[in-house]
DNA sequence: AAGTTCGGCAACCGCCTTGGT
DNA sequence: CACCAAGGCGGTTGCCGAACT
């Protein structure tokens, strides 16, 4: 199921985590935060690259890690951003909470990309045996149009989220994830606008002088935002473009 | 029962972007 | 502006268990 574990010459271990290597990391970043990926193996006792620890943390550590089984929904949901995103994994699990980007991709390779393609050719077959030539204009130009107002509603949104280029970080639901969900308590929830603050809060709260430790038991999850815009409105009405988001989650 | 093939998924790799100097 | 370090993303690999012969 997994690579083997081994040495490389600098004497960085790959391969699967061992549980123990598991614990080290999760205490380290329950206590510290993940304020540097370089540093932290060295910090936290572990012989991996940063990148390592950062990946295992993303995709399998994380506290809000949904684990297990796809729902019908969520892969009709993975199968409709596809069609509208491509293979933006990150801007995906976005839109699914407790999916990493990785295990995304992972359900479209295996599985998602045979159905999508399966339901594509039945829409088709469907379209060239009901649709006279002269008949395509009508019907598929909102189709078509509805797509393009979709995707537009995305990148609006993308835009003045925090997932957006233009703000602090990349479009990664994984730093949006960290900083977020694992600072956040209570009536201690960054409004959406400071998210760019998060990162810090996340590593100031955490800061060995900080008694406030972390634990996952004590978590008060907020409202996701991602639980919102899961909405089936949202995905399903091309025309409601003007989704303000400070409207939205600026009551957090 | 043994050997082979296939599918699933964790992890790695290389490139790109961003932010700091 | 150029350079560098760090983080992040998407593609790919490789291992292992299940299914098949």
């Amino acid at each position: 199921m997994m690579k083997a574990p081994c040495f490389n010459k600098n004497g960085v271990k790959k391969g699967a985590w061992s549980e123990d290597e598991d614990n080290k990391l999760r205490s380290y970043i329950e206590r510290y935060g993940h304020w540097n990926w370089r540093l932290l193996p060295k910090f936290a006792g572990l012989y991996r690259s940063g990148k390592s620890c950062r990946l295992r943390w993303v995709n399998y550590l994380r506290p809000d890690i949904k684990r297990g089984n796809f729902t019908k929904e969520e892969e009709d949901l993975i199968i409709e951003l596809h069609k509208k995103l491509g293979n933006k994994w990150s801007v995906m699990a976005a839109y699914l909470p407790g999916r990493s980007d990785n295990e995304i991709k992972n359900r479209w390779h295996t599985h998602l990309k045979k159905r999508a393609k399966k339901d594509q050719d039945m829409l088709e077959y469907e379209h060239v045996r009901t649709v006279q030539p002269d008949q395509v204009s009508t019907k598929e130009k909102i189709v078509q149009n509805s797509d393009l107002e979709f995707l537009q509603d995305i990148e609006t949104l993308l835009a003045e989220s925090p997932l957006s280029s233009s703000s602090s970080a990349n479009l990664s639901s994984s730093s949006w994830f960290d900083g977020f969900d694992s600072t956040c308590s209570g009536d201690d929830i960054p409004q959406p606008a400071n998210y760019k603050h998060a990162e810090k809060l996340w590593t100031d709260a955490f800061l060995p002088s900080n008694d406030n430790l972390f634990s996952p038991t004590n978590l008060d999850y907020p409202v996701s935002f991602h639980d919102i815009i899961m909405l089936d409105e949202f995905l399903c009405s091309p025309t409601n473009s003007s989704i303000d988001y400070n409207d939205q989650f600026g009551n957090w």
